[in-house]
DNA sequence: AGTGTGTGCGGCAATTTGCCGCATGGTTGT
DNA sequence: ACAACCATGCGGCAAATTGCCGCACACACT
């Protein structure tokens, strides 16, 4: 771990932009131990205010972030600067957005959970390649269907009925899931 | 606006390619009311041969194409004529997909079915319009691990085996949700 | 030819699911 | 206090899905 001087750091600057303030700090964390100079935001203000003190060069930005979309921070961070490689993160992954976040100049557009390999993958991508990441994929799929049971379950505070509802799937499977460990 | 190269008409040039042939005669027949010169190629190939003797201002490709993805098609039209207009056609819309056709150029990515009119809107749309609704739970376990699979196939290249280890499931099973539709 | 790997698919047992039911506990409005 | 409503936990059983076997075929590499 190098220490690193105040001002001018010759690291790549990098903007996380989430309103969950704990996968912020877990991002920050790993993306810092990857070389990058890490500023956090939780909301489009924020944001704002620190991309024009310090125009980023690589920025991971939700896009459900409190009042308005983060599609608008994308426009805006391409604005300032349209080099800058913005990787979009959603925890519900939607096709509209994510055609919306790319044209609108996104890099690349990931559901959560990702892990910081994935994003950093994902900011390598260049347009168009046909070039395979080799990231490695952590997740099963039993594991990835665990972890968004548990958002949505979260975000609907343990309410089993209403999950079970919103994720179209029957409350007894709900009830015979959450008894199992993640896979 | 060039003049395309054998171009006594004056309407605009549309190429449909999909290897439903009954897909594309009724589409041809619609966007002909519409105004467009049309021609229709069932394969990559076809596709090619047809763009290089005509090269076409707009273009709505499927996704799934015997033998080749339609995206390479997307690549190849667009080094063509770069401001060739493409909306990309898709049986199973993923957002892998989606966001790998736009970065290739596509204007626009629709799920099948559409009518000629949404592909009508979808080549008027010029950039990004920031407003885009997000809508809370877009996605339901079923299709969330669609969405997932989607994603970890794509990134090997379609390899269903590896695709299989990776995911930690039989190959077998996969193969039998490939054929299935996003539920 | 021989080896390795990927693919498609059939069949069958084991597991998981969908869907019913019922008893219980908490909340809300009257 | 009472009914009405909803969420929960769980049992049982048929239906669907998965795991795991096999086999044939295609393709690339040595």
């Amino acid at each position: 771990m190098l220490p690193t001087i105040e001002a001018d750091d010759d690291r790549p600057s990098l903007l996380i932009v989430d309103d969950d303030v704990t996968f912020c700090e877990v991002l920050a964390k790993a993306m810092t131990k990857r070389g990058f100079n890490v500023h956090c935001a939780h909301t489009v203000e924020q944001a704002l205010v620190l991309a024009e003190t310090c125009v980023p060069e690589y920025a991971t930005i939700d896009l459900r972030l409190p009042g308005a979309s983060g599609l608008i921070l994308v426009e805006k961070l391409k604005a300032l600067d349209s080099g800058t490689r913005i990787v979009m993160l959603t925890g519900y992954a939607s096709i509209t957005t994510a055609v919306e976040a790319i044209k609108l100049g996104a890099t690349h557009y990931l559901a959560k959970p990702v892990d910081a390999d994935e994003i950093m993958a994902a900011f390598e991508r260049t347009s168009g390649d046909a070039e395979v990441p080799i990231s490695t994929h952590p997740l099963s799929v039993g594991r990835l269907e665990w972890e968004y049971i548990q958002r949505v379950l979260n975000e609907n505070k343990g309410n089993i009925s209403v999950t079970a509802r919103i994720l179209n799937m029957h409350r007894r499977t709900l009830q015979r899931k959450l008894t199992k460990n993640p896979r």
